[in-house]
Formats: C-alpha cells, structure tokens, sequence
DNA sequence: CATGGGATTGACT
DNA sequence: GTCAATCCCATGC
C-alpha cells in the first residue's frame, strides 16, 4: 500500500483563501518542502497590484503572468540579476497578489542545505529570501509550480506548527514605494529571520 | 533598440 | 559602513 503524505493541518489552504495581507500573516508556521529539504516559514511579506511595491503594479505583462495566476502557485523571480525569490500566489485568480516567503527554520536536510549554500551555520541557511531558494534548491525554472499538488516537487503544508501569537510586524524590507504599509510578519525573536529589527 | 533599475547577498574597508 | 555582481524586463526614444 502506498503511504499517505503525511498532512496534519490544512491552516495552508485556509490562508490561501484569505486577501494577501492576512495570508501574509497566516502562512508563518506553514512548512516548505523541497524533496529531502523542509523549513517552517518565520518571515513573510504581502504584495498587491494595488501599490507599485508589487511587480503586478504594471498590469499583466510577460514577467508578472504568474502573479496573476490561481492560489497557491509559485511566483519565482529572479533578483538583481543573482538571486531566486519564492512567492506564493493568493487571492483569486486574476487579481495579482503574492506572499514574499522571506525566511525559514530548517526542519529537514540541513545538511543538504549546507552543501548548496557553502555555508555551516544553521543561522546562515534559509535567513533570508535568495538563502532560502540555494538552500531548497529552488530555482527561477520553478516559476508556476504548484504548491499544493507539488507537481514539480515543492509543497507548502501544515505541519501542526501553529502561528505566531503575537506576530512581530514591521514595513516591508528593501523597496523603495509603498515602503511605510506594515506587511511584514515574522516570529518575533526568532534565530532565523533575514534580519533583526530595532524595537 | 538602448537603458535603468531592482522584494539581495557576500566580500571588503 | 560601502559596493559590485548580474540579468530580465519595462519603459522610452
């Protein structure tokens, strides 16, 4: 008999359903697997076609088609020119919205993440959006994939870990517009997250 | 068709 | 703290 993947929640599905700020919040605990190798997400940010933070602020174009795409569909991009973002596609299909996934606790093959980022510390593997993306090896090819079958291998579940209580919010990092909305969620005080943030 | 600008990271002063 | 790497695409001439 084959054996059931195992799932012991479905809050991922739930927040898939909700509008992008509030998946943003609701997918912080939720589990991102990429064969051997799986972290618990402990940094998210929201993005919307309605601010010109977003990529699908310009409309539906060649580069922002995934944005547009159904929930829980890969949105991955490729950063300065270097590095692999992973965002999760919300909202109803049609309406450009994503979750930037920015950071991860390590679950499962750590080892293998450190063969792919050349780097030991289990700090330094997945605390940040491109680590993230070396760490599971995820890459730009991934863009589309979905998350929720996991056709290509990468899935998002709910693996019991609940959500943060009491959530650190923050502005989002690194843009220049729409740069004061509070759409940043993360566990407060967690190791892993891409950076610390002044109180 | 040329140009500019990043949802970042790591190395270096 | 500063700064280069590196590339796709949106924009403008």
């Amino acid at each position: 008999m084959t054996v059931p993947v195992m799932r012991t929640g479905d809050r991922h599905l739930q927040a898939l359903e909700l509008p992008v700020v509030e998946a943003a919040e609701a997918l912080v605990g939720c589990t991102i697997t990429h064969g051997e190798c799986s972290g618990v997400i402990v940094e998210t940010e929201a993005y919307h076609e309605v601010e010109p933070a977003c990529h699908a602020f310009v409309g539906l174009t060649a580069r922002t088609e995934t944005l547009f795409a159904a929930p829980g569909i890969a949105y991955v991009y490729r950063s300065y020119g270097v590095h692999a973002l992973l965002n999760v596609v919300v909202e109803p299909e049609g309406v450009g919205a994503a979750v930037l996934i920015r950071a991860l606790e390590p679950l499962t093959g750590a080892e293998r993440m450190r063969e792919r980022r050349g780097r030991d510390a289990l700090t330094d593997l997945c605390s940040g959006p491109g680590k993230l993306t070396q760490a599971l090896g995820i890459s730009g090819d991934d863009d589309g994939a979905d998350l929720v079958t996991g056709d290509r291998g990468i899935t998002i579940v709910d693996d019991g870990t609940p959500p943060p209580s009491e959530p650190l919010v923050t502005p989002r990092i690194g843009i220049t517009k729409a740069a004061e909305e509070l759409w940043r969620f993360c566990v407060d005080g967690d190791p892993h997250l891409s950076r610390r943030v002044r109180r």
